[in-house]
DNA sequence: ACAGTGACAACAT
DNA sequence: TATGTTGCCACTG
């Protein structure tokens, strides 16, 4: 187990993603209070890759995030970038051949304030 | 302690 | 529009 880290928040934010829904890394960031973090957000999430056995990460829906373009953009276009838009597909998100989302369409609204004091876990 | 890394984003050509 | 470059941040060896 983690201590709530940065990680952590990730993960617990990505978990409130509705099921049908997409968001950007950097829409995350900016609900941690890092708007510049994005780029740590995507190595959070690259990380759950270690962490799949654990049954604490398993519910983490990863494939609900994307870039700020709303295109899948992981570069391991076989194991990664296809999965994540089968996965998608199944919720019922179009994703177009180039990995494209329509995010006026798919793009959650993201969560409030006191929704994120409630979520993130803090000392 | 420090340099390297990556599923980003914004800006500049 | 399509590439290329730079800034960012948290984690790892």
């Amino acid at each position: 187990m983690t201590e709530p880290n940065f990680y952590e928040q990730v993960y617990a934010v990505v978990r409130c993603i509705p099921s049908g829904n997409v968001t950007s890394y950097g829409r995350i960031a900016k609900m941690l209070g890092a708007p510049n973090a994005a780029r740590a957000v995507g190595y959070a999430l690259r990380a759950l890759k270690d962490r799949q056995g654990d049954p604490d990460y398993a519910d983490v829906p990863w494939q609900r995030v994307v870039n700020s373009q709303g295109r899948i953009s992981i570069v391991n276009r076989e194991y990664g970038a296809q999965l994540q838009a089968k996965l998608l597909g199944e919720e019922g998100v179009v994703v177009s051949e180039d990995l494209q989302i329509n995010l006026d369409r798919y793009l959650w609204s993201g969560l409030h304030w006191l929704e994120l004091d409630d979520i993130i876990t803090g000392p």
